[in-house]
DNA sequence: CTGCACTACGTACTACAGTACGGAGTCAAC
DNA sequence: GTTGACTCCGTACTGTAGTACGTAGTGCAG
C-alpha cells in the first residue's frame, strides 16, 4: 500500500491539495507525520475520511469554525463529559431547525413539481408562495415594535 | 397601518438595513415602488417573508445564486413548464442529498450523547467516528487511480 | 545525472456575502 | 426652522474559504 501523499489524500478526499493544506493551518486535520528524512507529509486513511466529511458539513451550511467544533465533540473518559454532552445537544438543535427548514423546502418543491405536470400549469404556484402556504403565514414577529430603540 | 420604510423591513426580516440594499443590487428581492415625492422605498409585507427565505436557505447551504434560482421556480401557465419541472427536480435532489447527510450527522450527534450519560463517559466517540460507522467505511472512490493524470 | 513531477513554504489573489462610511437630502417633532 | 433620526447612493472595507503563484528542494525513471 502506497504511502498516502498530499496529493494522493486530496484526491481521494475530492480537493485540491491547497485545500488540505489551507485545512492543516486551520487545525481541521491534524498535522501528519513529515519523516524526517524527505519533509514531505504522509497521510493516514483517516484524514482523507475527515476531509470528507468537512465538505459534506459545509454542504449543509456549518462554516468551518462550526465544524471544528463538531469534529471536536468526542466523549473523552478523562474529561469532563458533561460539557461534551451539551454542546452535541446544542449541536442537534441546531441540525433539526436546519432538517426542519430543509424539509419545508423539499415540499414546496414537491408541489411545485405536481403543479406543473408536465405541458401546460394549471397553477401559478412559487416556492415561496407554496411555502408560506405551507407555513401558515409565517409571520412570526411580523410587526416587531416601531421606533423604541432605532439603532 | 404604518408603511414599511427600509428600516422597518430590516427589522422585521431580521437583517440589517444594508443587507436589504444588497439583495436589492443582486436581483433578490424586487425593486420596491420609489414614490416620487419622497424617493424611499416602500415596502409590501412580501418582502420581508422573502428575505426571511433567503436567510433560513442560506443556513441550510444555499448560496445567493442558489437561491435566487430557487426562488425564480414557479409555475407559469404562459411559460414552458418542462423547464420549471426540471429545475425544480434538481433542486429536489439536491435537497434529499443534504438531508440525508444531515441525517447523518444527526444520529453521530445522538449516538455520542447515548455514550456519554452524565459522568464519566463509557466510550470515546466521536462525530467522525460515529459517521464512519454510520455510513459503512464511506470509502467510496477511495484508491482512486495514481498517476494516471496527475493534475 | 538530467528531467519531470512532485513536495514544501509563504504570500498574493479571488469570490462571496455582507458591513461600514461619507455626504447629501427628507421628515416629523419640538 | 432647527434638530435628530431616517433615507438615498456610491464606494470602501471586512471575514470566510479557498486558489494561484513563485521559489526552492526531493525522488525516481530513463
Amino acid at each position: 500500500m502506497t504511502e498516502l501523499t498530499i496529493s494522493k489524500a486530496a484526491k481521494n478526499a475530492g480537493v485540491g491539495v491547497e485545500t488540505i493544506r489551507f485545512y492543516e493551518r486551520k487545525g481541521l486535520i491534524e498535522q501528519p507525520p513529515k519523516p524526517l528524512d524527505t519533509g514531505f507529509r504522509v497521510y493516514p486513511e483517516e484524514t482523507v475520511q475527515r476531509v470528507r466529511f468537512i465538505r459534506q458539513a459545509q454542504e449543509i451550511g456549518f462554516s468551518l469554525r462550526e465544524i471544528e467544533e463538531l469534529l471536536s465533540l468526542r466523549a473523552d473518559p478523562s474529561a469532563d463529559c458533561s460539557d461534551v454532552r451539551e454542546r452535541a445537544a446544542a449541536k442537534l438543535e441546531e441540525v433539526d431547525r436546519k432538517m426542519e427548514q430543509l424539509g419545508r423546502i423539499r415540499s414546496a418543491l414537491d408541489e411545485l413539481i405536481a403543479a406543473c405536470p408536465g405541458r401546460g400549469a394549471l397553477r401559478v404556484c412559487s416556492i415561496m408562495e407554496s411555502l408560506v402556504a405551507a407555513t401558515g403565514e409565517t409571520s412570526t414577529y411580523a410587526n416587531a415594535g416601531r421606533r423604541e430603540n432605532p439603532r
